[in-house]
Order: structure tokens, then sequence, then C-alpha cells
DNA sequence: CGGTGGGTTGAGGTATTTCAAGGCTCGTGG
DNA sequence: CCACGAGCCTTGAAATACCTCAACCCACCG
């Protein structure tokens, strides 16, 4: 299941909210390699690890029983997830690209956070903004019109993971559609309507870099 | 504000998962009542207290700038609501019917649980609990028919408030609709079709009564 | 009694999905 | 080197699930 090994005790600085955060609690951090569409886990397998992206893009979904999915959340470098407070994973995570994760053991973590209150607040903290994604995303889903969602998913895109102007997304129309439950084609129609408005621009042919022109107009359409 | 004071130190037996589970936290436990369709608190409120429903039922939402609504849950008697780790709402609650709730300041909670890790991990249970709702209503929103989540929210409701067989619904069409993304009438046709399929029944012509007559053929409904 | 607050039902409209075709890029193998 | 297929994306046309608008019913209540 693990692709490569590449255990270190890691050394680049951290942002709050990330693992460190944790670090008191002295748990075992090694680094793993997942390939492109591998899954990292399972729904309803044992929640055993917590995981940190170092380097990558990962989703994470449920499935109906005739395929329909949706997914929940995307994790981008320095996102934390697998946090579950079950003893399974009520969702399916798979590397979107490439991906380097950092993972520790949840048994010991869970171990330590029932005498530390420092930890269990951090785990508290960390469930609450999940919590807090998931209510936004529940207002999305159950109310805004396709190219809301769709502004929606830009803007937060460009909040996460933007650099000098540009977004290159990770995943394909196909994710997005089943993140904003809507389908490929839909979300394809959203993004030439704001191509053709000036508001967003595509870089290079292979329309995962995308430039928002006019983030005023594209905040509007986020209601 | 709070319309009418009714403290006592409460004394019905409380199941797992109940503010009660806190109480080794020392802080103030009082009633209050809230009318029908009065408002508990407002978005971006700072939060600064924890209730728990006593006797009635209260929906919490969000609102769109041209007043879609998106309800994101209902509490019944028993449950907790409130618990934001932020220092503000970030949901408008208000009471369904008339309600009793009990409540406790948050400033005082929090401090405990700085110190005390049980404390702490109480509320991480319940905001987990409270997470696991919310990532199952989006699979809901974003993915299932309108047949499908009226189902799921009549098992739902059955599950949590059903009496010897019948459930009492305290909220209006309007709000089933709101808390499934669905217009009223979307609502109003899928019971009928449940009712004419045999499925469910209604209880005197107020159809706020219902009664599931085919649990299996309604779980079917419930991809 | 008339008005108001639910609730149901029908008819028509529409946003989104479905189905289908075609283009572009890239890797692979002849 | 080019042909080929696979994956991804876009675009159009047709279908449809759900919404909107409207009428009506019933219970409740001052």
């Amino acid at each position: 299941m693990f692709v490569n090994v590449n255990a270190h005790p890691g050394s680049k600085p951290r942002a709050p909210g990330e693992l460190g955060q944790l670090s008191r609690a002295r748990v075992i951090l090694s680094e793993f390699k997942y390939n492109k569409g591998t899954e990292i886990y399972g729904q309803a397998e044992p929640a055993d690890y917590i995981y940190q992206v170092v380097d990558g893009a990962v989703r994470s979904h449920k499935l109906l029983s005739d395929g329909r999915r949706q997914i929940g959340a995307f994790y981008l470098t320095g996102d934390i997830f697998g946090l579950e407070n079950g003893a399974e994973h009520r969702f399916t995570a798979e590397a979107i690209v490439d991906t380097t994760v950092r993972l520790m053991k949840r048994c010991s973590l869970e171990h330590v956070a029932e005498s530390d209150a420092k930890v269990a607040l951090d785990l508290l903290n960390m469930t609450t903004s999940n919590l807090q994604h998931a209510e936004d995303h529940m207002l999305l889903l159950g109310r805004k019109t396709s190219l809301e969602r769709v502004a929606a998913f830009l803007l937060e895109m460009d909040r996460r993971l933007s650099a000098a102007g540009v977004m290159a997304l990770p995943m394909c129309r196909r994710d997005i559609a089943d993140y904003l439950g809507l389908t490929l084609e839909t979300v394809s129609r959203a993004l030439s309507q704001l191509h053709g408005k000036g508001i967003l621009g595509f870089l290079g042919q292979t329309q995962r870099q995308i430039v928002l022109l006019d983030r005023m107009r594209l905040a509007d359409l986020d209601l």
C-alpha cells in the first residue's frame, strides 16, 4: 500500500495549524509517497493514521451505491486530513497527483490527548475548522447556482494555492464537479462563461492554470 | 432577548452526549424559554452561550444576501447546539415551536477545557458528531434526488423523535425544504408520492404526524 | 366570519443534466 | 517520425428534474 518510504524528522518551517502543533505529543512522524490516483485510505477502514500533505494534493469523497460521488474536501500542501474521531474513516482519500504525506499514528495521539488538554484543544480546533468548511459547503450545495458554486470554488482555490497570481489546479473537471455537486460539463460551461466575460484567463492549453482577472466581479458571484 | 427565566439545577436523567457530561465544569446552568419563531442567536453574533434543548425544537440556518436559506441542522429534545469554537456564531438559531433551553456560559467552559483534558475531549466528541452530520448532509445535498432526500429526512427524524411508531414533526414544509436544498412544493410532492405508494401514512389533518409503514422500501430510497 | 398560515396539486418554465461529437495533448509503439 | 489511443476538455442539442407561479383546500383564531 505504501509506495515509498522517505522517513526523516521533517525540517521545513510549519505554519500554525499544522501537525507541528502536535509534535509535543512525541509521536512517530514519517513520510510516504502515493502515486497519482492511488487510494490513501478507504471509507470504513480503521483510522490508524493522521496525515499531512507535504507535497501534492488529495481528494476525499463519499460514494453512493450507484457510483454517484461527493467530494467533501481537497487537501493541499500543509493541510492535515484523516482526522476522524471515530474508529473508522468516513471518507475515501485518494492522491490527485503524485503526493507526499507525513503521517502519525492516531492511537498514540489519542492517548496523549487524554491527559494533555493542550493537545486535545489542538484537535478540537482542527475539527472545528473542518466543520466550518463543511457548513459553508452545505450552503453552497443546497442553495447556490452553478455559476456561484464555480466562483466560490475559484476563490477558495485562489486563497489556498495561488502563487504569483496564477493558480495551477491539481484536479480535473470531474473532481471539481463532484466537489460542487454538478456535472463536469456544467463546470466547464461556467468556466467558459467566466472566461468570456473577462473574469478569468487560462494559461497554457491544459486549462488547469487559471488567473483571476477580476476578483471583484468574481466575488459578486459568490453570494 | 431572553423571554423567561426558570432557573433550576436540572433533575431529569441525561443521555450520553448531553451537557451533563460537562457539568463537572461547574458552570452556570439556567433555563430560558423562546417563543415559536423567535431568534435564539444570530449569525456573526458573539458566541457567549452553549445551549441544550430541554423541550421544543430549534433550526439553525445560513442566509444568502437575496434570502435563500440553508438550514444546517434541527435540534430536538436533548440536543446541544451553539457549540462554536470561534468567537462568533456561524448560524442563526431560531425556535421552531415554543422551546425551553438550558444554557451555560461558553467562556467559563473554554477556560475549564484549557486545563481539563476530559472536558476538552467531550467538546471534541460533540464537534465531531456535528462534523459527521454535516459530511453526510453534503452527500445528500450534492448528489441525492429529491425523493432520496426526503426519504433520508424521514429516516433521520424517525430515528431521532419517533415515539410509538409515529413522528410528530415540529417543522413546516418550508423548513424541511430549506434543510434538504429543495422547494416546499417538491417536498410536498415527494411526501405525497411516498404516501401514495403506501410507504408512509398521515395522522390527523395537519400533515405533520407521520407514520412509516414500510421502512424497508424507505431505506431503499436512502441510497 | 373573514383572514392567515400551512399544505397540496397542476401547468409551464428553466437550470442543469444527459447524450453525443469533436478537439487538443501526450505518451507509446510501430 | 508519425500514427494511434487514452485522457481531458469543450460545445451543442435534447431531455428532465426541479422550480415557479397560481389556484385551491383546510384548520385555526380573533
